[in-house]
DNA sequence: CGTTGGATCTTCT
DNA sequence: GAAGATCCAACGC
């Protein structure tokens, strides 16, 4: 399981890159679901007007941006998806890498479950709605942690994490593009902080 | 195959 | 009261 240290770097562009190739899971109820992390995007705080957090705005919603880095963002989209960030840096700076998009691994027939789909296409897992939807998010965890924050040894597993399972990743098979759905962010939405793996 | 619009509800103005 | 870090099925070509 990847540390806090991994999340509290101050650069959220390299943890978002960093994200690729390593895996997600989720266990709801003993229900383990994971998936390899392909498609990620990076917000960057205060200076970032695509961000919720943009000129330091905070609100019931975005206040868990400003957790410490570790920290899972979860928030409803159109009424209908959940999104799954998962909050970068210090606490007090709102960064946070969205995941954009996932390989299944293990679990795939409780995702299908979840999904109320016959089998797996062609883009499975591709899309932050569908993400979270087959790995059984729900905006209500938001606010939770994704890793170990406390130092207290006792500290229980968290339902959703980040593994490292030895895959590497060189920058040349990595291919990065503007974001998606934030043309209202001006200037910062032609920023290429999305990034995929070939 | 590209385009369109409906679903659906929290959050902020 | 309006808009949103989306998805998918239904249409039209």
């Amino acid at each position: 399981m990847l540390q806090k240290d991994f999340y509290q770097r101050a650069d959220v562009v390299q943890i978002a890159k960093d994200l690729l190739g390593k895996y997600l899971i989720t266990n709801f109820n003993g229900q383990i679901t994971s998936g390899m992390i392909v498609e990620t995007e990076a917000y960057a705080g205060v200076n970032d007007k695509a961000s919720h957090a943009w000129g330091g705005r905070v609100t019931e919603r975005t206040k868990i941006m400003y957790q410490q880095g570790g920290t899972a963002y979860v928030y409803l989209c159109y009424g209908v998806h959940s999104l799954f960030n998962i909050v970068t840096n210090q606490a007090g700076i709102p960064d946070a890498v969205l995941i954009r998009g996932i390989l299944p691994f293990e679990g795939l027939d409780i995702m299908l479950h979840r999904k109320k789909a016959q089998k797996i296409g062609a883009g499975f897992g591709i899309g932050p709605g569908k993400v979270s939807q087959i790995l059984g998010i729900h905006f209500s965890v938001t606010g939770t942690p994704v890793t170990i924050l406390d130092a207290d040894e006792a500290a229980k597993m968290p339902d959703i994490w980040v593994e490292d399972r030895g895959k590497e990743i060189p920058d040349s098979g990595i291919i990065h593009t503007p974001r998606i759905g934030v043309d209202y962010a001006g200037e910062d939405a032609a920023l290429p902080w999305r990034f995929i793996l070939k």
